[in-house]
DNA sequence: ACCGGAGCCTGTTAGC
DNA sequence: TGCTAACAGGCTCCGG
């Protein structure tokens, strides 16, 4: 679930927890959440270890450490991240847990166990093939207008490819196409230069708001220090099947569309 | 190049 | 009320 507003969320949550605290003590009860190196040696390198920063690629958490190591964790659909005292409770789920010099710890609990933690010296190893910012300035139409040529995809599966554009997910995709005017169905390679105007206003603008509401919450996640994010509250067709389109009243409709569910109004999107 | 489906997991919800 | 099937914010691998 968490997309890029959740995972900007929670950098930023977690970051002044973090920052200048050191990692004294590793746990680990679920060893394939660790995705690398292997189990020993994640424990031998980390240790000892102090956060330098926490940041964001994508939907990664990337937390900057001494000695030139970088832990990276990908919270996948389930995962969620706390720092708290170190004392009970501790939920079944929490798999992953590192100690701090503060008392505290960052716990990592991840019910369906898709998410991941890796260790590594140059980023670029598991960062390395993903697409461009969607906020970042340098992400502007011209770009995503080059990044379409000689492409024909189906639009919706097409947002979700975190090699063509980082950070995007089920929900930010329907959100934007509704903002975009364009049906999730439709091809690439039949965009008009204002349509693609339309989706990349789309993409930053359902980005941005989802970032302003710190992100969107449900009864399986929230964020790092246990608030709601808002965003859920701005949906206009994500998870509003049958109801009706704020925009033009017409009733929002539900289809499969690369094995996702998707929603959208088959009135304003064209 | 690109699509759809299966697989990874557990928990919750919808439907009969 | 109780059981079963479908479904869930993501991503990767595989066959076609």
């Amino acid at each position: 679930m968490p997309e890029l507003p959740e995972v900007e969320s929670a950098a930023r949550m977690l970051k002044p927890q973090l920052v200048g605290k050191r990692i004294v003590g590793i746990k680990v009860n679920w060893p394939h959440h660790i995705d690398r190196p292997d189990t020993e040696e994640f424990r031998f390198r980390i240790s000892g270890l102090r956060f330098l920063d926490v940041t964001r690629r994508a939907k990664f958490l990337v937390f900057s450490l001494e000695n030139e190591e970088t832990l990276l964790i990908h919270l996948r659909m389930s995962g969620h991240l706390s720092v708290v005292p170190a004392s009970p409770p501790y939920d079944k789920h929490t798999h992953t847990i590192f100690e701090l010099d503060s008392g505290e710890e960052l716990r990592f609990r991840d019910t369906r166990k898709f998410g991941r933690v890796y260790l590594v010296n140059d980023p670029q190893d598991v960062l390395g093939k993903l697409g461009p910012e969607p906020l970042d300035p340098s992400f502007t139409v011209e770009i995503l207008k080059e990044r379409l040529e000689n492409r024909k995809r189906i639009l919706k599966p097409m947002l979700l490819d975190q090699g063509f554009i980082a950070g995007i997910g089920n929900i930010y995709a329907d959100e934007a196409l509704f903002d975009a005017r364009l049906l999730p169905t439709r091809r690439t390679d039949t965009l008009t230069d204002s349509e693609i105007e339309a989706l990349h206003h789309g993409i930053q603008e359902v980005l941005k708001l989802g970032i302003e509401k710190t992100g969107a919450s449900f009864t399986t996640f929230f964020n790092p220090d246990g608030s709601q994010g808002e965003m859920q509250n701005s949906f206009n067709v994500f998870q509003r099947t049958g109801e009706n389109c704020y925009r033009c009243g017409g009733v929002i409709e539900r289809i499969k569309l690369g094995g996702r569910s998707t929603h959208f109004c088959p009135q304003c999107q064209k």
